[in-house]
DNA sequence: AAGACGAAAGTGGTTGA
DNA sequence: TCAACAACTTTCGTCTT
């Protein structure tokens, strides 16, 4: 019966954050993200006998954003459906069709194939819902101010669903979205910053620490080691090294040292190809760390002792 | 041979006149 | 609209393990 409660895996707590926004289950003491993809399919509401199950019970799917009509509208059947009538039923048939029609405008119809491109690439992308709905809703603001002409489809869909990501915390980069949705990575820039300039979205610089757990488990490290780059990160907030660079080398950069430090080590083309960004920027990040920190002593004391010596060599 | 390091030149975006 | 600028990338050579 408690099968909502979940041990770590890791540290045997079961003091689990439930990020549902996120779409993250993650545990309190040690960090580690035990799933990152769950879907409620609970009820929200009890019923006790037959009467409450009838009143509290709802057929249909839930109405969301995500359809082009937001799931309500009616269809007025198909052909196939017409031979079934004769004479006068026939024609009113037919005109009630044809009202249907003139009522579903170019809009609807651009949204419709919109949505679908969109669930594709959030699919791709294994995107939790709200995302998706949210990319749905600032899409279909786009279509109506008519932002959509004169830009393709496609790109507008990959800048909401961009823009959507950001306003979650659960940033991808601009790589992972160009190779989702096969839009060139400048086109999507440039569309995300037309569409939320134009809709007046505002978005906060995405923040290193929401890339942790996605790279971390990339590189397969260990939870230790994330919460570890996790309180670089904050250090390294506090020093004001993060304002101005590209959140994703950071993030990287922290990852990188927080594993040497734990003797994990990775290569830093290895973390650099997971964070999408070159070895040289990682290095960059990587010195300022290192200088402004202090973290030198957590790093393994051989290296210690051989500057030491070096510095007897030295002219 | 692979990885780390750093210099130099190039790219795309932002800012301020 | 243009030039200066900062961050980042690409490329390449050198050093270390």
């Amino acid at each position: 019966m408690s099968d909502y409660i979940k041990k770590c895996p890791d540290c045997g707590s079961i003091k689990l954050i439930s990020k549902k926004e996120r779409g993250e289950i993650i545990c309190r003491d040690c960090g580690l993200v035990i799933e990152d993809k769950m879907i409620d399919f609970g009820q929200e509401w009890r019923e006790f006998d037959s009467d409450q199950a009838g009143k509290r019970r709802r057929t249909g799917a839930p109405m969301t954003v995500t359809k082009f009509d937001r799931g309500l509208s009616t269809s007025v059947g198909t052909d196939s459906d017409i031979y079934r009538l004769g004479g006068k039923s026939k024609d009113k048939y037919k005109r009630l069709q044809k009202w249907q029609q003139r009522i579903s405008t170019a809009i609807e119809r651009n949204l419709k194939l919109a949505l679908a491109e969109l669930k594709r690439v959030s699919s791709y992308l294994k995107l939790p819902a709200s995302v998706v709905e949210d990319s749905s809703e600032i899409y279909r603001n786009a279509v109506q101010r008519g932002l959509v002409r004169g830009r393709s489809m496609e790109s507008v869909v990959a800048g909401t669903l961009y823009a959507a990501c950001r306003r979650h915390e659960v940033p991808r980069t601009l790589d992972e979205l160009a190779t989702a949705s096969g839009i060139d990575k400048k086109e999507i820039g440039r569309t995300y910053r037309f569409i939320t300039r134009e809709l007046g979205i505002r978005i906060l610089p995405s923040n290193p620490v929401d890339y942790l757990p996605r790279f971390s488990s990339a590189l397969k490290l260990s939870a230790k080691t994330q919460s570890k780059a996790v309180e670089i990160l904050e250090k390294a907030q506090e020093e004001e090294l993060t304002s101005g660079r590209g959140p994703t080398g950071i993030a990287a950069a922290a990852l990188y040292v927080a594993a040497l430090i734990n003797t994990e080590k990775r290569t830093q083309r290895e973390v650099a190809d997971v964070a999408g960004v070159t070895e040289v920027t990682i290095r960059n990040r990587y010195k300022e760390l290192l200088k402004e920190l202090k973290l030198e002593e957590e790093l393994k004391p051989t290296v210690v002792v051989k500057t030491e010596e070096t510095t007897e060599t030295e002219e």
